[in-house]
DNA sequence: CTCGATTGTCTAGCGGTGCTAGAATCGAGT
DNA sequence: ACTCGATTCTAGCACCGCTAGACAATCGAG
């Protein structure tokens, strides 16, 4: 039996393989270097092993999406975690999630601008985007306000954070006021 | 002359042709689908013809978002014109501008997804953007509150709705708490 | 009216993409 | 040592954005 268990280790440890090494060239030349020729090249590989680990480019996608949803969750909760204050906690929160889109840009866009067919916002979404919300509700539910759904809440604060996030990496806002626009968006949005 | 003018005519008027299939083609079926081979048989012209017009394909980008912009603009205006009250002016550019995301999905992301090698936020920015930027502003202005800059305000206004509409469309917020949402970020966000 | 130059458009092709069929190779169990 | 199934590769498909060079149509000068 040893020997199947080898084997399987081993696949699992290629398909690791994969997936960081996609990442890293995402991170490295954006998604668009990201080739399955190239990808199969750095992992010292033939292009159609990557077809036995994924249904295609997108699935790889996917999987560093997931990644980065379960980093991204560890991140919000490191950063809120021990900060003193409801209203510090969420300014935290936000710095850090623009802190990670920005830092991250290629991980950011597997989660939530490309297609890596995964579902959101349902009952079959993978547990790594479920935790990822839940991240974001545990720190931004005790902002919400009386009377207002902290999911709902939640959801609307994550989007102003996706837009700042999405706009200023794509050349649409000027990084400079980065700063004050979260300031305004944290003192206006939350009610602490 | 008059020859030389026609042809200047019929030049400009194949432009068009150009930018209006693209946009038509795209949203039919998704920017990915508008690639050369298919525009050209669709004006009936041959791929290097295009070329005559745009630099590449992103340059048809960039022409179906001026476009798209000049539009959007103008929706903004007219949805906020005729409205009574600060607050119910802000409300109906918020819904305006989401309705507009949500209708022309092509359009929208030429304009704020898509690389168009258009300059944003910046000096040599072309026209129909800042227009755009300033029907934004017209509006959102009066809704800063006391000591913040308005055009700070209405870049966390737009970030926000940028991400709503993009979120949704992207399927990562369900469409149906829309409504809810829109009146929860209006109503934390504008100070009337 | 002819003829060279200019302009405009096309065909054909380059190197790249995601993906896959079928050949070749490897290695585990007899 | 050999067989046979699993694994991996080579080679290829149809498509992409883009362009060189051939060809046709038009214009202006003689």
């Amino acid at each position: 039996m040893s020997v199947k268990e080898r084997k399987e280790r081993e696949r699992a440890e290629r398909e690791r393989l994969i997936v960081v090494t996609a990442r890293e060239l995402a991170e490295q030349q954006g998604w668009d270097a990201v080739t399955t020729r190239r990808l199969a090249e750095r992992i010292e590989y033939s292009q159609p092993v990557l077809y036995s680990h994924f249904r295609g480019k997108r699935e790889i996608i996917g999987a560093v999406a997931l990644e980065g949803a379960t980093e991204m969750a560890a991140a919000v909760r490191a950063a809120t975690s021990g900060v003193d204050g409801p209203r510090e906690r969420v300014a935290a929160l936000a710095r850090a999630y623009l802190d990670f889109a920005e830092h991250n840009p290629a991980v950011y866009d597997a989660l939530f601008q490309l297609d890596g067919g995964l579902a959101y916002a349902r009952e079959d979404t993978p547990e790594p985007l479920k935790d990822a919300f839940a991240a974001l509700l545990e720190c931004l539910g005790e902002a919400a306000g009386d009377g207002v759904h902290p999911g709902l809440f939640t959801e609307v604060f994550w989007a102003a954070l996706h837009g700042l996030a999405t706009l200023t990496r794509a050349g649409r806002l000027l990084p400079e006021d980065a700063g004050p626009r979260v300031e305004l968006l944290v003192d206006r949005l939350a009610i602490v």
